[in-house]
DNA sequence: CGATGACTTGAGGGAATTCAACCGTCGTGG
DNA sequence: CCACGACGGTTGAATTCCCTCAAGTCATCG
């Protein structure tokens, strides 16, 4: 009972599209049969520990990359070490919108991270042959655009508690999208992550994180927060 | 010699995008003879005085604008009327890049605006059938999605000196770019936008300006400044 | 169990805001 | 022609929110 299904390379390989979980979420939701085989013979599948890099800024940008599991911190650095996060990605986000040919922005694992990998070049030449997918790419693209004016909103107009209330109510969202809405919204990233993402310190963040729970606001759990009163955090988010 | 050329429509309405002197900058760049007549067909060409409205955050999303002349202040506003300048738009700037069927910012004229209309089907309708058009979109929302990203840090991660040094520098080199580059950086903004711009209050931007003048960084003249020292500008705006 | 790293808590300080007054320019109408 | 109001911008003083610095706690892991 050496040879399992899964050893046979074949059927692995070429079977790992049509069993994604997360495909219908992704740029590649959209394709048929043939252009999903066409797809998947030009990606690679490969794993990232926590803290691995998947690519720096600044660097030639040769390829480009489509979560499939994991948490990524995407961010640029400041000359003096001054960091900001500009978004963290989950299974189903495309990281391939690139108007240079150099990455503008680094992204590394938070947790065990799982990626589709492609060469820019074949992925180019994909996507140049299939208008339905540009058309699809471009969705994405105007999706992200509006989420970074609405960071922008954030981190230039609103108090520390807001920035909170708002980040944990947009994440415990996104989570829900992808299928994950338990009680306790999960919290891969590390207070120094959330800080960056806000525009605050890190002792900040943790304070107004204690404060909500002083304040019956919700639970601080290992890994995450409880939602006690979502309609509250809601309400500070919007405000 | 009451029949002039601009009074014959055909000659005005078909001449007007081969005439156009920002179409190399702009969306419509690439497009050819045939395409770009089919282009123009389906637009409508609209004037706007100083703080008239293109359109308004949460309306139907109707239209998409090309801008060709002036400038306009992308803008969200909190419930409780704090406001955040998300951009500005230059001529060749593309105003469509719309995840949903609303606007999700609102947008006005500064100065004296001219833009190209569309409606959102003519369009969507023209695009889907020329896929060499819907790239070079792409390209401007990938361009358009770094730019946010670098905003974000600005917004996240300077001091309010900073901020404005990166805003001056900025807004030369894009001022540049359409063929503007004269000696005084034309600011047709508002102190107030250029607050909400950077995340600052109106005083803590005047005082920044009134002192980069004592230090003979610039000197502040109506409708703009002059930079005196462009090397220390961009050296406070990279740090 | 000691060490390490992530997080929390406290005290004090500072950058930018808030509040308030003032200045200059421009357009209007007496 | 100039007084005057409106508006955009500047300047000053006081305040505040968040940061910095510093110490302490907690969980994890060799």
């Amino acid at each position: 009972m050496i040879r399992t299904i899964s050893a046979n390379p074949n059927r692995v390989v070429f079977g790992r599209c049509t069993a994604c979980a997360v495909r219908s979420l992704s740029i590649c939701g959209g394709l048929d049969q043939d252009d999903l085989a066409e797809f998947e013979r030009i990606s690679r599948h490969v794993q990232l520990a926590p803290n691995e890099a998947l690519f720096t800024a600044g660097e030639a940008a040769r390829s480009v990359h489509n979560l499939t599991a994991g948490v990524a911190r995407l961010y640029k650095l400041l000359p003096d070490g001054r960091r900001q996060v500009v978004g963290f990605a989950l299974p189903g986000d495309f990281l391939g919108i690139m108007p240079s040919d150099r990455y503008s922005f680094s992204a590394d694992a938070i947790d065990q991270v799982s990626v589709c990998r492609f060469s820019r070049e074949a992925f180019t030449q994909f996507i140049e042959q299939r208008p339905h997918f540009l058309l699809r790419i471009n969705e994405f693209a105007a999706r992200e655009l509006m989420l970074a004016q609405e960071q922008m909103v954030l981190l230039g107009r609103r108090t520390a508690e807001e920035k909170i209330a708002a980040f944990l109510v947009g994440w415990r969202d996104r989570l829900a999208h992808i299928g994950d809405d338990r009680q306790t919204i999960a919290l891969p990233m590390s207070r120094q992550d959330i800080a960056d993402f806000l525009g605050l310190t890190i002792e900040t963040v943790s304070r107004t994180l204690t404060r909500f729970e002083r304040e019956k606001m919700l639970i601080i759990v290992t890994g995450g927060v409880r939602l006690l009163d979502p309609v509250r955090a809601a309400a500070m988010a919007a405000a």
